[in-house]
DNA sequence: ATGAGTGTGTAGTATTAATTACACATGCTA
DNA sequence: TAGCATGTGTAATTAATACTACACACTCAT
């Protein structure tokens, strides 16, 4: 898998090609950031930003701020403060979850949204 | 709810009613602390202190890791790793489950427990 | 009444995370 | 060919986080 530089570098030169005003320097700017700073982002120099700036990315790039985050080896807060309301509840279901595939556990997802409960 | 420091506080004080080895400085020491900074931490003066230190005292104190950790506004960072190799999944999970009661969440612990997969 | 153990005040430090500022070389474009 | 935009190198700074060190006053058992 792409670190997290090269994952952003990705998606933005996609972008670029298509609309140039997808430059490193645009980019940078419109998240608010340095140009230099997401330069070297890219490139893994530097650790990947703070989850602010990840998620203004995600927002800019048109990426999926919770799959950018865990390239970046973090959680989005919100979700922490999910788990954080009701820890032990939550740590049980979560490790009990750690081992299933992946098509279980969108079964439990289908069944809370059409509200079989 | 008591905020983490009188948490520690309480639980620790009532263990040292029964044992008088739970004295403050001798927590700190099997903890690996300093005891002016746990002072401070039951009293609530310091931030409550690292993810490292907190399960030490869970361990120390017999309290559960996770409900400590989420009295500090944090997360163990096992729970996160859960998350984080397979965000989309268990970001929809979560949000989703964000607003469900705590016995519909347990039945569906239990339904993965039981293996009914 | 002294020595060991108790909790706490003041002050300061170490480490890491998260960034900025500025200059430079290259390339497009009007 | 002048000007503007591009990406990048070097160096430094800011801002939290997570503590330590040491001294002091009090209590309690011997």
């Amino acid at each position: 898998m792409l670190h997290f530089g090269e994952h952003i570098r990705q998606a933005r030169e996609a972008l670029q090609e298509q609309d140039r005003t997808f430059s490193l320097r645009q980019v940078a700017a419109r998240v608010g950031i340095e140009p230099a700073y997401l330069s070297k982002i890219e490139r893994g120099i530097f650790q990947p930003p703070s989850e602010d700036v990840i998620v203004k990315l995600a927002g800019v790039l048109g990426e999926d701020k919770d799959v950018l985050l865990a390239l970046a080896g973090k959680l989005s807060s919100d979700l922490q403060q999910i788990i954080i309301q009701r820890p032990k509840l939550f740590a049980e279901l979560l490790r009990q979850l750690r081992e299933v595939p992946d098509y279980a556990i969108l079964r439990v997802v289908r069944e809370v949204r059409d509200g079989q409960w």
